[in-house]
DNA sequence: ACGATCTGTAATTGATATGATTACAGTATC
DNA sequence: GATACTGTAATCATATCAATTACAGATCGT
């Protein structure tokens, strides 16, 4: 999986802690633990993609534009990380004299498909607001 | 998702589609397009899972030892790429002082522990036979 | 017994991917 | 116009991936 993927799932969450919905790359750099250019570049894709708005300059930063409830996984996953499944890596060879051999690529090609299809459908059901009720929920365990 | 998976698979299926069930690692490797060294690595584990008997010396190589209809996908996940959805990078910090940052790294490992079951499921429809069938449906086609 | 053939594994190398960092242009606010 | 942001390109260090080389151990045919 696509670590972009973790980046903007907690992204939002975090966004959605706040009580206003908003942060700079640099505070949300710090929650995740990473560097703000990353940070600018994920949310980037995800203003692009209608879950942020962003606004430059002196007091700006991100803020979410939607309900945290009708925000899924699956979103994000179709926004930055959809067929990370399958491996680039691929066997066999269409100009191989075969069947399996010159076949094989596209059944397994296929196969991830199917796969990837499968991973949209769990990530459906997950949503950012969710995932932040989790976070609280492990807060008072 | 793991190349040797793929590598797995084929090798799999090259044998079951042969009628004696057997080959050397060099012939595999010849129909995956990669190495023997990498066949044979791959070829270890699945002896030691039991898919395969291997046979050292002349003549030796390897051979399908259970039925191709009863070996699923998920099998061979299990054996050598289970867990390799979560990818190595991970976001937060344990020690952070903040509800999010702190517990998001648990809640989304046990997000990717689900996604990894969900596609455990899917491969679980899936066996060496049918992906022999289909790939002889391809030449067909 | 001996040479040929095959697996099992470790070590090395080159290519590619990943993540952090630096740099700087563009933009909004005060 | 100084300050504080985003947007993006470029560079660097490191990790991962796949191919290759090398060689020990096992088995077969003669």
């Amino acid at each position: 999986m696509n670590s972009e993927f973790v980046i903007a799932v907690h992204s939002l969450v975090l966004l959605a802690y706040r009580p206003d919905g908003m942060a700079t790359s640099e505070e949300i750099a710090a929650n995740v633990c990473t560097n703000p250019v990353r940070v600018r570049k994920v949310m980037s894709c995800l203003r692009k993609c209608g879950f942020v708005d962003t606004r430059e300059g002196a007091g700006g930063g991100y803020k979410l534009c939607r309900r945290p409830e009708e925000v899924t996984l699956a979103d994000i996953y179709r926004a930055l990380a959809a067929g990370s499944l399958a491996p680039s890596w691929c066997s066999g060879n269409p100009e191989m004299n075969c069947v399996v051999g010159s076949n094989m690529g596209e059944v397994m090609n296929a196969v991830f498909c199917g796969a990837d299809r499968q991973l949209e459908m769990y990530f459906e059901q997950i949503t950012i607001g969710q995932m932040l009720s989790r976070v609280k929920a492990k807060q008072e365990a």
